[in-house]
DNA sequence: TAGATTGTTAATCGATTAACAATC
DNA sequence: TAGATTGTTAATCGATTAACAATC
């Protein structure tokens, strides 16, 4: 698989294409076509060859694209195909929802450690795991592999966890505290700040 | 304020610069210029000014854009100078905490129902709102001039819950289930699907 | 005045879409 | 064979960045 740079549009669709044909799978549908992919996910079917052809040729012509084999070719593509392991860190409301979602997650992906920086918390469990103190993050990273980090903890305190994250060597963070988090070039963040969303929303009202 | 077609980029941007600007805005300071912002938020200082041009002269040459003005003109482009009610459907982690969320939402923007289609949980109490049965769902949209609809429900039940919020005529969508929605073109859909963006983090693993 | 910084035009860069030969 | 659909090139469209006159 080369790798042309793909850009982050790009990468964003993926799981978008990703759900979409394992909702086709569930329904045995064996082959579609990007067409038919455009028109379910509102997309435009060039765009759709486009993207997939950035890692191969997935299709056949005149046929179309065989749902198991690309279901296959994209999680390989996000590399999840393998095990990716995922800490949280904030055990309020927000991270209490979060620890809930293994079940969507499948695929590989796991949240598989909870951290708070409150005494209190450390020791109770949320989704059958132990929430750990921070001091216990750099160790459990190496000890268990762990990738992704998901920060669910106030702002103020997002900066300070960011580089407990980063020294411990995540390769990735999901940021839900609303503020801009700084990481070295080698680490990606993704921003899910819910108050962002909805103030970009009020604009079209 | 003419609008000359403002691509979705900005209008994603016009958040992050409000929220930096609160921040700066605690702090007491006065005036900022575009080379600022464009450190503090890792932006190109001249897409900062062109974003902001946009919607009028809100600096001045030599010295850059006062603090608190330029917070007043980006409250009022995102329409968040006036009340802006938003209801939330789904009482489960999720909406839980999500209905946590007023405290950041501030500036006019605030959850004021709450909905589930539970008979189980409608009447409880969640952040001070008592959860009400769906049916109820378009009266209070009218009653309470909602806008925008928060959905955090099962894959499964979102599109339902989307033609419910249509028919009811709320404008945004924010949408948490892993799920395609299908709306008239007059609606606006943001997806956050939290599963989505740790997917396409995986890519850069 | 000299230095700083905006608003805006022009240049560049990148992403989307159309078109079509190849081929199932 | 005729119709359908891919992979890919070329054309279009749009967004970002550089540059600079205006001006505080």
């Amino acid at each position: 698989m080369k790798v042309p740079k793909i850009s982050e549009a790009v990468v964003k669709r993926l799981p978008v294409y990703l759900r979409y044909l394992n909702s086709l799978k569930a329904m045995n549908v064996r082959t579609v076509s990007s067409h038919q992919l455009g028109e379910a996910l509102d997309l435009n079917p060039a765009q759709i060859r486009k993207d997939l052809a950035y890692f191969g040729e997935f299709g056949r012509k005149g046929i179309g694209y065989e749902v198991n084999y690309l279901v296959e070719k994209i999680k390989s593509i996000l590399k999840l195909d393998r095990q990716v392991n995922v800490l949280l860190v904030g055990a309020g409301h927000l991270g209490h929802a979060i620890s809930n979602y293994n079940a969507y997650l499948k695929d590989n992906m796991k949240i598989i450690s909870i951290f708070d920086a409150d005494p209190m918390k450390v020791g109770k469990k949320i989704a059958n795991l132990t929430i750990q103190p921070l001091e216990e993050l750099a160790q459990t990273v190496k000890e268990k592999d762990i990738r992704i980090g998901i920060i669910a903890v106030p702002a103020d305190a997002a900066q300070s966890v960011v580089e407990h994250l980063v020294d411990a060597g995540v390769a990735g963070i999901l940021n839900f505290a609303p503020t801009n988090l700084r990481v070295p070039e080698w680490v990606r963040v993704h921003d899910a700040d819910v108050t962002m969303e909805l103030h970009s929303l009020a604009y079209y009202l």
